[in-house]
DNA sequence: TGACTATATACGCTCACACGCATATAGTGT
DNA sequence: ACACTATATGCGTGTGAGCGTATATAGTCA
C-alpha cells in the first residue's frame, strides 16, 4: 500500500502545485474510488454500507477510503465501532468543480445511477439510531 | 508503452461507461499531459510548439500527445512535416466540465499560468505562416 | 479478562505507465 | 536517389497502484 507517504496533504490555501491538481483527478480516476465518492456525494456514509452497496471488500473499500482520506477528498468520523465518511468541502475550485460532476455531470453513468438506487433503497441506513448494516 | 491497445474510444454519445470517465480523469492525472492541455485550451498547436514552451523532449510530449489522442480529448492534423494538435470537442458533461477546468478552475495554477504566458511571448507561433517554430 | 464486530493495514503479486534512449516513419527539398 | 526536419514508436527499466489474503487494531459487551 502506501502507507504513511503524505500523497501531498491538501493544505487549505496556498497556491495549487500541479501535484495536488493530479492528485484530485487520480482520486476521480479509479473505478472504484469513483463508485465510493459518488455514494458519498448523498451524504455521510459509514464503511460497511459502501462495502454492503457496492459488493465489494471490506479491504478494498476501507484502503480506496484511505486514499481519498489522504488526499483531502473526504473525511472520517468514528462512532463507536463505525467510521463515518463523508465528502470534504471543496477548498479550489478545482476540487469544487469536480464534486459538481458527482451530482450533475456524472448522472447518465448508468453504473453510479444504479449505485445511488441501490442504497436509497436500504432500510438500515442512517435512519436507523443504533448503527450502519445490518 | 500502451501501444496499439484501444484505450476505449470515446465513441460519441451512448451511455457512458465509468472506464471511459476514469479515462478521461486519467488524463487529466499526469503532470504533462495536464500541461499540454492547459496550453492546447488556447487554440491549436504543433508539436514543436509544445516542445519548446514546456522545455521537455520530443518523445516525451508525442507519447502524450498519442495518449490524449487515444483517449478522444485531443484531433490531430497533417500540415506537411508538422502535426497540428487541437482540444476536441467535449462529447459528454464530464468531459466538457473538465476542459472548463483547463480555462477556469486551473488559473491558479502558478507552473500552468507561466506555461500560457511563455506560449503568448513566442513570436513564431501560428501566426507565421511558413510553419510553427524557429 | 475474553469473545465479538468493524475497520485498517502489512505482505506479496501483477500490471500499467512514465521515462530515456535509440530508431523508425513521414514529408520536404536538392 | 540523397540529406534533412518533424514526429512517432520500440525497447528496457523503475516505480507506483490495485488486488486478494491474512492479520492487526480499535471499540463494545459480557
Amino acid at each position: 500500500m502506501v502507507a504513511k507517504k503524505p500523497i501531498a496533504a491538501a493544505n487549505g490555501s496556498a497556491a495549487l502545485a500541479v501535484k495536488q491538481v493530479n492528485l484530485i483527478f487520480r482520486a476521480f480516476s479509479d473505478h472504484t474510488r469513483l463508485r465510493i465518492l459518488n455514494l458519498l456525494s448523498g451524504g455521510e456514509l459509514c464503511v460497511c454500507d459502501i462495502v454492503d452497496v457496492l459488493k465489494l471488500s471490506q479491504p478494498k473499500v476501507s484502503r480506496h477510503l484511505a486514499y481519498l482520506r489522504r488526499a483531502g477528498l473526504v473525511l472520517a468520523r468514528r462512532d463507536g465501532l463505525w467510521m463515518h465518511y463523508r465528502l470534504a468541502d471543496a477548498a479550489k475550485p478545482v476540487h469544487r468543480n469536480l464534486l459538481q460532476c458527482l451530482t450533475g455531470c456524472l448522472s447518465d453513468v448508468p453504473l453510479l445511477s444504479r449505485d445511488r438506487a441501490l442504497l436509497d433503497q436500504r432500510t438500515c441506513r442512517k435512519t436507523a439510531v443504533t448503527g450502519c448494516c445490518s
